[in-house]
DNA sequence: CCGTGTGAAGCTGTTCACAGCT
DNA sequence: AGCTGTGAACAGCTTCACACGG
């Protein structure tokens, strides 16, 4: 019965991985409606998803549906937080304390849900030993290496300047730091092992344009 | 010769869209850098890309490379910013001038190389009038729709909470806004017209501890 | 001879369709 | 009967490899 999924056998696709976050925040929609089980056919209604999609990025995992009725949808939220890894809270440090990173900071999605900001680091003498509401402290980036010692860190993320972002990359990673989450406009190189995710606001920006322009 | 593209014939898929910004980028760096000429398997080496990608994607616009010698510098990102539409300014406004609507006003790639933010609009009393270093104003968001009559607006930005992002899409709509940047957790219902690009930092972040528990 | 432009091959991810379980 | 799980078909994108032009 439960074959679980072999750990690691099949690398699991970028686009399949999203999904499973997609799956977690209608199911919690669901759930907050009342909702005990669900059918992969509704729940493709539901949010305009492929109903075999569905099933087929599900039973990657495990067999959680029951054959003539649907998933249980409380037991498969708590399957996919767990797969999700946000059944246990993540650190995450922000790396440059600007417009961005004080932004991402105070965001709802960074500080809920399994995620928790416990820093800020930046070189600016004026920022550094100040802390934002929440009493999130600003510390000064020379700082990190020491600060990634003594405390666990998961997720860094990169909102400096783009002239600093490999270096702040080169700190993570020796500081043991496996994921990051870089919003600064440059392909950062990092080892293998790294999994790195770019959030390229202005690329974002110029494919909109491109399609205006286009259409 | 320049078999310029039919405008319009094949639809030009997201990720090569996407491409096409990355190849401006590096253009301008290698310009920068006083190089004239590039050949594809130079660029592609340079900025670690496929060369055979790089000659497609572009070919798909006409013939920009001279055979034997490789592409101009300039030409091509003349070429690219064109087709991008970034040769014309493009005006944004941001609704929401919370966290993240004000750090968005203030980001750099916000505010050069083809765009401009000419609004923000907020709901709260407290923040409307006011205007950010820059001389940006804060609008009320009710007067969305008479500025959108009055001030022709290429791509709205929604930083808004969740609740009010589908309201907010309405009013853009209407007024006649045909591109979207969504930074909501929402899938947004909008005419198939108009372009709608999702930035989901929920996701990203989860997505990261996905493979982070999967390592 | 070098590098573009491009048909063909290869690959990855999506959708279909149905066997089998409940 | 209804719905999952899944092999097989399909579609789209990426990479290869080479003919052709400079």
């Amino acid at each position: 019965m439960s074959r679980r999924s072999p750990a690691g056998s099949e690398p699991v696709s970028e686009a399949a991985a999203r999904r499973l976050s997609i799956y977690l925040r209608g199911l919690q929609q669901l759930e907050a409606d009342g909702l005990r089980t669900i059918s992969s056919h509704d729940f493709a209604r539901r949010f305009h998803l492929n109903s075999a999609q569905i099933r087929k990025d599900l039973a990657m995992f495990g067999e959680f549906g029951i054959r003539g009725v649907g998933y249980d949808v409380a037991s498969l939220r708590n399957h996919l937080a767990g797969l999700l890894g946000i059944d246990e809270e993540k650190n995450v440090i922000l790396c440059g304390a600007g417009n961005l990173g004080q932004a991402l900071a105070g965001y709802g999605g960074f500080n809920s849900a399994g995620f928790r900001v416990v820093a800020l680091f930046d070189v600016d003498p004026a920022k550094i030993g100040t802390s934002l509401r929440g009493g999130l402290p600003v510390l000064e980036s020379a700082a990190m290496p020491a600060f990634l010692v003594k405390t666990r860190v998961d997720i860094g993320v990169i909102a400096v300047p783009a002239e600093s972002a490999q270096k702040t990359t080169d700190a993570l990673v020796a500081g043991g730091v496996r994921a990051i989450l870089n919003f600064a406009p440059v392909r950062l190189r990092a080892p293998e092992r790294i999994f790195v995710k770019n959030v390229d606001l202005k690329i974002q920006l110029e494919t909109l344009s491109f399609y205006l322009r286009n259409s």
